[in-house]
DNA sequence: TTGGAATGTCAACAACACTGACGTATACTG
DNA sequence: CAGTATACGTCAGTGTTGTTGACATTCCAA
């Protein structure tokens, strides 16, 4: 254990990595790590009539069964027309079901099918596949520093809406 | 019947990094942190008649000033109609000049104009500043495994035009 | 009870991706 | 030189996903 950054985190040449060029290779890295996050559900998705939209909403109907309309909205962080196009369609196709609230009437609760846990888990077994091969990869310290800087470049809120996922999934 | 002793180079224990709710967090994470990546540039680009798109094309052209537009074309993974659009467009309005090779007259080498420079500065800043937020943040340790998770998530084809750009800008 | 806020739906439009087909100029090859 | 391949641009059509605007229903509070 080092003491000479007893005072600040970082100093003197330790700062090194936030140089212009580590910053953008950082975005470069998230800008092609993005596509192939997304290539695998993009993949199964495109043979159906759904996209990448219908993809985050049943992910997170999945994980947070009974969901409002409007709290998927704020997750999602897209218009409610947007959504409801999305949501529209699942409907009809029989992947979602929408049940009006008990307390609240206005309210609509959102839930997966039989056909709909299908989906999700088909294209989560596929996103999880490459997830768990660079986690394979990169070993164990490195997934930490790779969650620490993702939940730090997120917004004030998203970090709040990820932090209550993580741990309402624990 | 598999052995639990495995020969990989984490085992037992270890691999609790590598379960499906660990993986989940890895997944939502990206997604919540892409927002956040491309949300500052989005929000300057809004009130132009720019998207992300054109951010995506200018900011490689920065990069490798004289690439060609096959080259382009497979930075970026779109077909040559969606890149032309927008290079169009690009062109007309004075931020990209278009020079027909020397060696090769077929081919077109892409570089951007004084203005086009000036606002390819102005998103890049703002990107970088969150980004070297987060990088503070987390640290250098965290840095490193950010990338090397990302690096092992991409396509191959993407790892190699990743660490040929890298290389480049050293 | 009435008016405003919240929730969700329907309609129209814009941005940006895709496929397919075609045209033109240039380069390469037998 | 003739024929083929490559690089680039364009037109037309389509699909997904975002946007704004208008509107119905429900809840709540003055």
């Amino acid at each position: 254990m080092s003491d000479r950054r007893s005072t600040s985190a970082y100093s003197g040449e330790n700062l090194l990595f936030l140089t212009d060029e580590q910053l953008r290779q950082g975005i470069e890295a998230m800008f092609f790590a993005y596509r192939g996050f997304t290539a695998d559900p993009d993949r199964i998705l495109a043979d159906m009539a759904y996209g990448r939209a219908h993809h985050r909403a049943i992910h997170f109907i999945h994980r947070a069964p009974g969901t409002t309309v409007n709290n998927l909205l704020n997750i999602l962080g897209v218009t409610k027309q947007s959504l409801n196009r999305v949501l529209r369609t699942l409907i009809a196709q029989g992947l979602v079901i929408s049940k009006v609230g008990k307390v609240d009437k206005r309210e609509r609760h959102l839930f997966l099918t039989d056909e709909g846990s299908r989906l999700e888990q088909t294209l989560s077994d596929a996103q999880r596949a490459r997830m768990r091969s660079a986690f394979r990869d990169a070993g164990p310290e490195a997934v930490a520093g790779f969650k620490t800087v993702l939940e730090a470049m997120m917004d004030t809120e998203m970090q709040r809406a990820y932090t209550r996922l993580k741990e309402s999934g624990a």
